[in-house]
DNA sequence: TCGCTGTGATACCGATCGGTAACATTTGAG
DNA sequence: CTCAAATGTTACCGATCGGTATCACAGCGA
């Protein structure tokens, strides 16, 4: 009784994008929201509107998926670090438009954290395929604060750019814990200050 | 042919202790060092030397034991902060003396974080027994800080406080994917610093 | 119209998950 | 010695895990 044709006329919004997309989108929020270990490769596929078969079609097994998740998601990173050096010419707001945007990310009731610390700390095991994707984009982020540093002109740019760093995970983390109303809601004041009082 | 006399010859020393703190001990090294829902009951009980069914004689579900762990965890630590309380009667001693702690802390190659930081990243959930363990001990910690850079004389502790708690979680934090040779390596001497340029 | 490729659907695999029932064994206090 | 409590052992439960085989079908270029 043509029942596809039924379902192509109930869900034909989402038949659009491509598989591929739509189960990286899903393993995405899957993921972040309530953590790698505890989503099941079957309630992505579903939350995709597609089954596994498909997923396994596209991704060699959950633990590539996984990296291939990280890895989508430091590109997106790359893309809001790109645009923020855009709109601040200036290297010492564009670190402070960076400590916002982290602020703004805490205060975000959807928000869980870093991503890839939470992944680093899901996935202990050496040789997991998304363990290089999580420290290259550490890495590359820690890099990318201290040339900014040094940029902006700072006496110790790698202690100022590390110093930061601290803070911004620490605040990330600590608000899995105490919530954005604790210590992480000084992020902003306290990076400020610490800029202020490196780049006299 | 006596199989229970060879068994008690074979593993007599761990017999001894009583198998409740037993499996606490073997679930403490496994879901640290594996993370939390890497780790089965199966496996604790086993590495425990006894088995499932004395496992949960004595722990309501896997939840519960999860719960337990932390509890037992935050009352050790508390015990490492008192042992620093007494070493170190000034205040601003004990402050660098914890900083060393952590920092020992994340030099030492099994160091995986902090585990009830990387307990809030695996269970979101947020009625999940170990959740208010969680959040009691941090901000006990939290307290404490506070309280001892007001004794130190901060002119504004609680600031001074957060600073220090963003800091070592960052620190902590940070050394699961960057390392111990990465920005973490700093956290002693920039701790150092800024209690210094708060106690002048 | 043919045939190929990508997708969907379903059933299945062995392994493991958290948790329990039933029964044998050990142990220690009375 | 006796008895009861604690522990060990084994087998089992339904559910879910990551991953695969099979087949039907839809779309599309030639």
């Amino acid at each position: 009784m043509s029942k596809s044709s039924t379902k192509a006329a109930i869900e034909p919004a989402e038949g659009r994008t491509p598989p591929r997309e739509r189960i990286l989108d899903a393993a995405s929020e899957l993921f972040y929201r309530h953590g790698i270990r505890a989503v099941g490769v079957d309630a992505i596929a579903e939350a995709a509107g597609t089954n596994k078969m498909t997923l396994y079609r596209h991704f060699e097994s959950k633990d590539e998926l996984v990296a291939e998740y990280l890895r989508r998601l430091a590109g997106e990173l790359d893309a809001v670090w790109c645009e923020l050096e855009r709109k601040y010419p200036d290297p010492r707001q564009q670190l402070i438009g960076w400590l916002r945007v982290v602020g703004d990310n805490i205060v975000n009731p959807k928000s869980r954290g870093c991503a890839f610390a939470n992944a680093a700390v899901e996935l202990p095991e050496k040789h997991h395929p998304a363990r290089c994707v999580i420290e290259k984009h550490k890495a590359g982020k820690r890099l990318q604060i201290t040339q900014l540093c040094k940029k902006a002109g700072a006496a110790k740019p790698e202690l100022l750019a590390d110093e930061l760093f601290l803070l911004i995970e620490g605040a990330l983390v600590c608000a899995q814990s105490l919530g954005a109303n604790g210590p992480a809601a000084r992020l902003v004041r306290l990076g400020e200050t610490i800029i202020n009082s490196h780049l006299k």
